[in-house]
DNA sequence: ACCACTTAGTGTCGTCAATACACGAACATG
DNA sequence: CATGTTCGTGTATTGACGACACTAAGTGGT
């Protein structure tokens, strides 16, 4: 006999807030809807769970087909899930935060999405659905971890100097770090690994750091 | 035109690790599984999300089913999406844990449930499903939310001792705090005010504290 | 009434992490 | 070669954390 269906079935979706670094100020990577509902409103990236796919890997294939970059870094968020929270029908949303680099910015839309741009935290647009909701939990979220030093790794590139790391560290948290006081931190964290080689700047060049271990 | 449904549409439940302390224990409460798959096994309570209820709902909600008690502290742990964890069908799970106070263990199985019972950390039997895996992340996320202190009080009374609230750190955290070390820690903290009264054992009377504000 | 026992409660010192603060070094540019 | 800008470092002070031993207050038994 098989298995009938006693519950309902809810659909079942992610939603990432990817976030990046450029100029030194956090962005959010939105794509602007080309479907109703919401048409041409700006939300987060995401989509629906695949059959014989987890969670995680529904957060990684969208992003990829979204914006045709590998998430350096996926974390959870939270679970969205009030009733009436999409129009259509109900909808689980799962919540990730995605770092990126800021060097991979080549953004392709798909043809769910209109186009797909990145905003500073500043100038954000109204977001469809409940995402504005999400975002802020994101950056909830993603504030908690920085204070660990090494997430941030993945919005650098693979070396980079202490100053871009601190750069990263205030644009994430919103503290401000004193500059001795953070590299004794990070020293004692031990997440770092110097390098023989060194950035060229227009000024003095500053030691180049790896991750470590 | 009504909404067609593009998307699989997995099942969605929530199981709970429900934490308590018993003669300075951490327990777990356990369910025996009255049905198949796994009739007879061992399993944390749980149950299928229903139509217009939040996640959160549906676990306060099967946990007074199952145990006739309303969660003092119900926290978020992490979704478990494995395809094939249920042998039934595609059920993602929402997996949280909930803190009792030691008092009110009124257990009572509902039809799912063959019995409900407290099982000491240290005797667990097998469990069915993916719930080992699940109990042990909800024991990593208790842990990291007892340093905060405060969750703690879930546990106990509405008013407590100090030592009581030392017993229930060790048995959640696993460290053992020094007595006079754990005091200044809470007075920093800042998240209990002392009342007035005593509680009175079989020795000297230890005055009783509050959460504060 | 007294004693023994058990738990409650407190003060100090050493160590270490976090904060604040000012200057010389190295390179690019004009 | 002078100037400007970023890189990079040492020290003193404070507050948290860890180890340590004793007195205080009640119960229970004799």
């Amino acid at each position: 006999m098989p298995f009938t269906y006693e519950h309902p079935h809810p659909a079942v979706a992610t939603d990432i807030a990817v976030f990046t670094l450029r100029r030194g100020a956090l962005h959010v990577l939105l794509i602007e809807r080309g479907a109703e509902p919401f048409r041409g409103a700006w939300a987060l990236p995401g989509g629906f769970l695949q059959p014989d796919e987890e969670l995680d890997d529904c957060a990684r294939r969208e992003l990829m087909e979204e914006t045709g970059v590998a998430a350096e870094l996926l974390l959870p968020v939270a679970n969205f899930s009030a009733p009436g929270r999409d129009p259509r029908e109900r909808v689980i949303s799962v919540a990730y935060l995605a770092l990126l680099p800021s060097d991979e910015l080549k953004l392709q839309a798909d043809t769910d999405a209109a186009q797909a741009k990145w905003f500073p935290l500043a100038e954000l647009p109204k977001l469809a659905f409940d995402h504005g909701a999400i975002l802020a939990r994101a950056l909830d979220t993603l504030s908690a971890h920085a204070r660990q030093v090494s997430p941030l790794f993945a919005l650098l590139p693979p070396r980079f100097t202490l100053s871009q790391l601190q750069g990263a560290y205030e644009a994430v948290t919103g503290d401000d770090a004193e500059k001795r006081n953070f590299r004794k931190m990070v020293a004692t964290l031990g997440c770092v690994r110097e390098t023989e080689d060194f950035a060229h700047g227009s000024h003095r060049p500053a030691r180049l750091y790896e991750a470590a271990a």
